[in-house]
DNA sequence: TATTGTTATACTCTATAACTATA
DNA sequence: TATAGTTATAGAGTATAACAATA
């Protein structure tokens, strides 16, 4: 049995006026889980804005960057993301020199992603950037702490996804 | 029989074709919680499509539901909703006889917001099915595991808001 | 002047269907 | 026929600017 109460309390009670009664919200995962992402997506964003990347975008980089070659349709699947979708990300992130398109050997249908020389040289910086971000987060949760969320939210992403997950089409 | 091709004849690694490499992604925090919370929402979503209530439209109704006759302005600021966006949500919650705007005696400019009585039926009905969505995801964390994800995702808000909180305008 | 609700607009991410060219 | 990439489109959520009524 869930308990409404379980963590302290909100924010947003600005200067003046009575705090508002958030009833059972504070204490969901699915309220948390949102507030807490968006949050997290806002300081990336801030802290990368100098490299005109977005969270998805460095997710596609980084997916290339191991897997050199590999498939739209795979990154794609790899990253949950629709390959339908994936195509006008792709498109800025070729268009600005960072990812090479290539007909693929063995099946004309595909194509094979790699990394351009630009596109290693600045993964490489935003790889450093995203290790700054991250131990920003484990200052104050603490190595020991920022495990454990990683390993909850792996459960719990398990967990919601056994039933409907991101499956494409 | 010259091959020039990669491989010759087994491309098709049955279901398998080699997992892909996600470098850093799976330990990252930023990464999981995207994850996490798209799984969390495609499920809420499945669970509470009968009653035609996205996870944005609870949150409002729970801010409703529990401080009567507050402005708009202040839902807004309690769920990091600008206001403007606000007033779409709104409409509909109206439209659907859920909820009632009425100007605030104290200041003209206001709406004072409460739920009708279908509001507050609906609402019983919503916070039932809510707990129980939180008890399929206790059930694979178990309840401690719970609080804790709870607890340190209210801490990361806060980590990473500090700097650029969600404020309005 | 400042604020509340509103309108208008734009951008990101997601989702579905249908097309093409290969297989 | 089935699949990979593409196109087109729609929806939800977020963001900013500006306007009318009110303070």
């Amino acid at each position: 049995m869930p308990r409404p109460e379980t963590v302290p309390d909100e924010p947003e009670t600005d200067e003046g006026e009575r705090p508002v009664d958030l009833g059972q919200l504070p204490g969901l995962v699915g309220y948390r889980l949102r507030r807490a992402q968006l949050a997290a997506f806002r300081n990336f964003s801030r802290r990368f804005e100098p490299f005109g990347i977005r969270p998805t975008q460095l997710g596609v980089l980084t997916i290339v960057a191991r897997n050199p070659g590999l498939t739209q349709s795979r990154v794609g699947a790899a990253l949950g993301i629709k390959r339908a979708n994936l195509v006008p990300l792709l498109n800025e992130l070729e268009e600005r020199g960072l990812v090479a398109r290539e007909r693929a050997s063995f099946d004309r249908r595909s194509h094979a992603l790699h990394l351009t020389e630009a596109g290693e040289a600045l993964f490489r910086d935003l790889l450093a950037r995203e290790a700054e971000h991250e131990a920003e987060i484990t200052a104050l949760i603490g190595e020991t702490g920022r495990r454990r969320l990683v390993e909850l939210l792996a459960k719990v992403e398990q967990a919601c996804g056994d039933a409907a997950g991101p499956e494409d089409e």
